[in-house]
DNA sequence: CTATTTTAAAATGTCGACATTTTGACATTA
DNA sequence: TAATGTCAAAATGTCGACATTTTAAAATAG
């Protein structure tokens, strides 16, 4: 009974990915082989197969035989990956309008539904709203299939999070910039369904990057 | 003198990557470990590493437990992965027509006259003219400035290479379809000096999806 | 003759050991 | 004192062996 139907190497890279990104490791910080075998209880090849992995994805870098980084993050980098975020969000938007069908409108409707009752809540969990908010999101941008894109788009996600974590310690008691993003959500649903693809684009890329700002000086306090 | 400066793991990765891409492997194909031990005299550790990156480039796929397998190519992807390079691309270059400076026009008319002249030789050289078109395209899109989106568009770049060469075998000798690109190029290039996004945009992406019906009936009778 | 079970061969994924390279402290020299 | 050189300790990257799982071929039962 070793594994529950996963590899070790899947398993590492689940936590390791985590433990970055919830900044248990912090940015540049040299990440020992030795530390990380006794830390996840796991031999050599798994654990460079996983690194090996996060490289690719930007979260981890190497130099030939002086170890692994956990990769840095900057303002620069911070701006970089919300903007194209936002051009790409605006792309599959935009394929959306063009080609959703009845099943995506009701679908977008009802996500938009789950996230506007739950945003109106007195108590709310971050997590749940994080969820509905997230697969808002999703519903706007369902009718554009392409996998390749949706892709590109969980990728920049990914990258983003490192980030947007720095926004929601922020603003996760701050209830006004919920209101305010609330009324952008249903302002997007409406446009969406109008059609009016210049506007949502506008609306979106104005969304996306609302954030920026405010990790900028949370990046330039540390 | 083992290393000419260079992990073992990073040359597997380059070696296999132009294997998989020029169609030493076939699509569907299994990767044998034990093969691919012998084939390029390396241990399990670095092979495994390579065939974990290039599992996050797509280019390979794992089965738990059940191996690996070079991943598998259709009409759709081929498809998706143009429509999406094309608009990826195009969203480059507005990018660029907004924020490129004189140093991007001259670059630019640069790059097209060295493909211009090279475009009307008697005998010409494939790699040579694939080198001077990529950087041609290149120069269209580097007044971007995003790095996270010239990494979107080289990977798409990439992931398009499989299917690329398809087209290639087909036009190597046919100089009519290097006439029409010729003219293609010489107006992306005009009307990116004039500004003109809309223009731009629209002809851009009629030029990265021009390969794609050949591409498609090469696929078809495969 | 078909379907299920058994069994041996092959292949995968993991581990710990080893050789090579890097690092940083200490000694030597100018 | 600063700069350079030496050397041991630490860390990396690679390898081959081993345990576990999968595969597919032979044997058994219905």
């Amino acid at each position: 009974m070793k594994n529950s139907r996963q590899n070790t190497a899947a398993q590492i890279l689940d936590s390791l990915k985590n433990d970055i990104i919830s900044g248990e490791f912090l940015p540049k910080q040299k990440l020992h082989i030795k530390t990380l075998k006794e830390k996840y209880n796991v031999g050599t090849s798994p654990l460079r197969e996983a690194l090996s992995q996060l490289m690719a994805n930007d979260l981890v870098v190497s130099k030939n035989q002086r170890g692994f980084y956990v990769s840095d993050i900057s303002i620069e980098d911070m701006t970089d990956i919300y903007q194209t975020r936002a051009k790409i969000e605006s792309l599959c938007i935009e394929m959306s309008i063009d080609k959703g069908d009845d099943y995506w409108e009701a679908n977008l409707i009802a996500a938009s539904h789950r996230l506007n009752k739950y945003s109106k809540k007195e108590k709310l969990d971050i997590d749940e709203w994080q969820s509905r908010h997230g697969d808002f999101h999703e519903a706007l941008v369902a009718g554009c299939m392409s996998p390749r894109l949706f892709q590109i788009r969980s990728s920049l996600i990914e990258k983003s999070k490192r980030y947007r974590s720095l926004w929601l310690r922020e603003n996760v008691s701050n209830i006004a910039t919920l209101k305010i993003n609330q009324n952008e959500h249903a302002a997007l649903m409406i446009l969406a369904l109008e059609r009016d693809k210049k506007a949502v684009s506008k609306l979106i890329e104005e969304h996306i990057m609302t954030p920026v700002g405010i990790i900028k000086k949370s990046l330039s306090q540390l």
